[in-house]
DNA sequence: GTCAACCAAATTGTTGACAATATATCCGTC
DNA sequence: GACGGATATATTGTCAACAATTTGGTTGAC
């Protein structure tokens, strides 16, 4: 019996010290997924393109079923295709899909919008309403458009976080992280940012003035123009 | 072309063992995920059950690789739960996702409403309003739940159908199979059903008459009310 | 009798080897 | 020289053994 502790003691587990000082894991990023989503959203991997398995799995460290695993949830998330026995491909939007994307957006950021309106004290918005009105015009009339997209990806997670609504959050993000490439070339067409700008600071007035149904309605108005933008453009952005 | 079939017919690897002669993988292959999501949304498993990956693979036939594949969609789509070497459990909704379920439901279902009305033809809507407003009525009368919720599953189809919306319809169908059996039960719940097909007969009518904005807001104020019956009787149901 | 540490069984997580399939290359025939 | 057909290679799919973790029960000390 001593023998057993012994042994159990002395077995070859190497070191993981999950409780000690060490860091858990050895160098390699335990976070596959994460990282191979986010190098699709940023499209630093052209859609179309193929994914090897074995070529990952060599990147990363990791054994191939891994990867697969990790295929399976991008699959899930159709920011992959997989064909069974010919591999992965990163998926790539088609026009049709993103007008039918917009679609949901529409109704899904107006929801956003009117129950952050409604969680929230009014005063809350003050500033993101001033952001709105001075910095953000500053960044647009100096076409900083890497500004501008902090300041609005700063907006969207504001209305997120106050609608307050798991659910919702989850299909906003699903679908941010299918055009996150495509707003980007949205915001740049000729008059686009200014127009938005304008648009957002109606909603952050509705909803400074605690008028959730006006929000909901303007964050609405706001993705229908942001479709006609690119149903106008759409042969230069696609 | 005919050609390339005879190659492929005639390679000459084929040690499957069974060898029996054409039939491939008749008997053992079935979709693991399809059965047991259906399991799970029809509350053939409780929610809060352990899923075993032994005890499936073994009823599967399958080996345990294929049955955690499977659990990896159902984590995905929250059908299920998955806790690090402690295994997988049967999802159960608590109130206030339902809840959560139910906003985000209102707006979806009433741009499912608007799309349908605005795609096709009014007098298209004919049949089904001729059923909300004979049989499905005599099945309420009747208290023959069964029927109708085959005429609302009927209603909810072909809406979804010819709002033509891919991302739509499996927003909608993911929210869905996690409420079915929610949505059971709120039926039977005393007059819900008679105000459920009011409502429904209401958004029919607007549809009939082609008039897609008081569509979708009829639909929504029809969720609305479910989502306050569901307040209501909330400990009944839950 | 209670508490704690400890062992044993069951369960999940991981890995590499092997099989099936698709793609690319080469060769003979017309 | 081009086309069809067969082999070779690369890639994906399948699997079962192995490792690690949790859990429930048991033993022993106080």
């Amino acid at each position: 019996m001593a023998q057993k502790v012994v042994a159990m003691a002395s077995r070859p587990s190497r070191a993981r010290g999950t409780g000690g000082g060490r860091n858990r894991r050895r160098t390699a990023a335990p976070n596959v997924l994460q990282v191979l989503r986010e190098r699709i959203v940023r499209q630093e991997i052209a859609p179309g393109s193929k994914l090897r398995e074995n070529e990952l799995a060599q990147e990363f460290g990791v054994p191939r079923t891994r990867i697969r695993e990790a295929f399976s949830v991008l699959e899930q998330r159709e920011l992959i295709e997989r064909i069974p026995n010919r591999g992965a491909v990163v998926a790539r939007l088609d026009l049709s899909q993103v007008f039918h994307i917009y679609d949901v957006r529409e109704v899904l950021e107006g929801l956003c919008a009117r129950l952050a309106t409604q969680n929230v004290a009014p005063e809350s918005w003050q500033d993101l309403l001033d952001l709105f009105s001075g910095p953000m015009k500053k960044s647009v009339e100096k076409n900083d458009f890497d500004a501008f997209l902090a300041g609005y990806a700063n907006f969207r997670q504001r209305l997120a976080s106050a609608a307050d609504n798991p659910v919702l959050t989850q299909m906003l993000d699903s679908i941010y992280e299918k055009t996150q490439a495509l707003i980007r070339r949205i915001i740049i067409l000729p008059g686009r940012a200014e127009i938005g700008l304008r648009e957002h600071r109606a909603v952050l007035e509705a909803m400074r003035k605690g008028d959730a149904e006006a929000a909901e309605q303007l964050r609405r108005a706001n993705m229908r123009s942001a479709k006609e933008y690119l149903r106008q453009f759409q042969k230069y952005v696609l």
